[in-house]
DNA sequence: TTATGTGCAAAGAGTTTGCCAGCTA
DNA sequence: TAGCTGGCAAACTCTTTGCACATAA
């Protein structure tokens, strides 16, 4: 991780007009550099070790604005708090490996089609959805139950 | 609404070896009567009409007891708040009005195959799984926001 | 310089729980 | 009767907010 160059998040900003302070830029770039999908508390922590002076409050505060910004899109995966990723051009749904908590990704043509379709057929025109599914790993060779 | 027979939750209660106060009894009822996803609050309420001596943690812990028997599903649909509805034989998923709040069941064969072979093909066998449609009405000749 | 952002702590919403009285089986 | 259950209020978790001070543009 380059520590000088400003991430993804903070070029967003910038095009968006958001003062960025300090803080900002370190959640920033604490957001653009997580490949997983954390929530308040984690970047949180990840922010203060860059940067002891964040608060919660601040955190809080900067990814509803960061969600507002369409910079990044909130998740909510069932645990009770809320889960926080970059906003990405292409949409994805979630798989969560309820053993490990492992969120992976995916995307399929046919069932965003079919979203679409059944909403219509309902006589709705669909503005958003949320497709989750909890799994378990089906047992092979090589376990490894990494994070 | 028959205000004598055992409503069918007070039945699988019976069955699940549940004890059964006059407070589950009652909750019970505005469970099994309820055609929609009430919030705790509201089943709340609509216990403490029938009978006001029932609290709030009450409600708390029998919709909990409820859903660990599988008497109950609780679901989240996005508002903060936990929604319960009577476990069916068959399975659902649910879309949302987001104007009115309404929640529409729907269930499509196609979607669910889909699923199942998604978890699959990721090497993990589906447990469990959340579709929720967030839409909008399409404008028509006859136009009705109820509830 | 000045609107805006931040830290702190208190407040809020939803939910859980400890304790003792009360009720079911 | 014995042990589980319920009421009450306090506690807990996650999130928001008021206020005075700090800071980016």
């Amino acid at each position: 991780m380059n520590a000088d160059a400003p991430s993804r998040i903070e070029q967003l900003c910038f095009e968006r007009g958001l003062k960025l302070t300090e803080q900002r830029r370190t959640i920033a770039r604490v957001l653009s550099e997580a490949d997983d999908h954390p929530d308040v508390d984690q970047v949180y922590r990840r922010a203060t070790q860059l940067d002891p002076r964040i608060s919660i409050a601040t955190v809080y505060r900067t990814v509803r604005l960061f969600e507002e910004a369409d910079i990044l899109e909130k998740h909510d995966f069932g645990d009770g708090r809320a889960r926080y990723e970059e906003v990405q051009d292409d949409h994805h749904d979630h798989l969560i490996d309820v053993k490990t908590g492992n969120v992976i990704e995916f995307f399929n043509e046919e069932i965003e089609a079919l979203k679409k379709k059944i909403a219509r057929d309902l006589g709705y025109e669909l503005i958003d959805h949320r497709l989750e599914l909890f799994a378990v790993q089906i047992k092979s060779a090589d376990d490894d139950g990494a994070g």
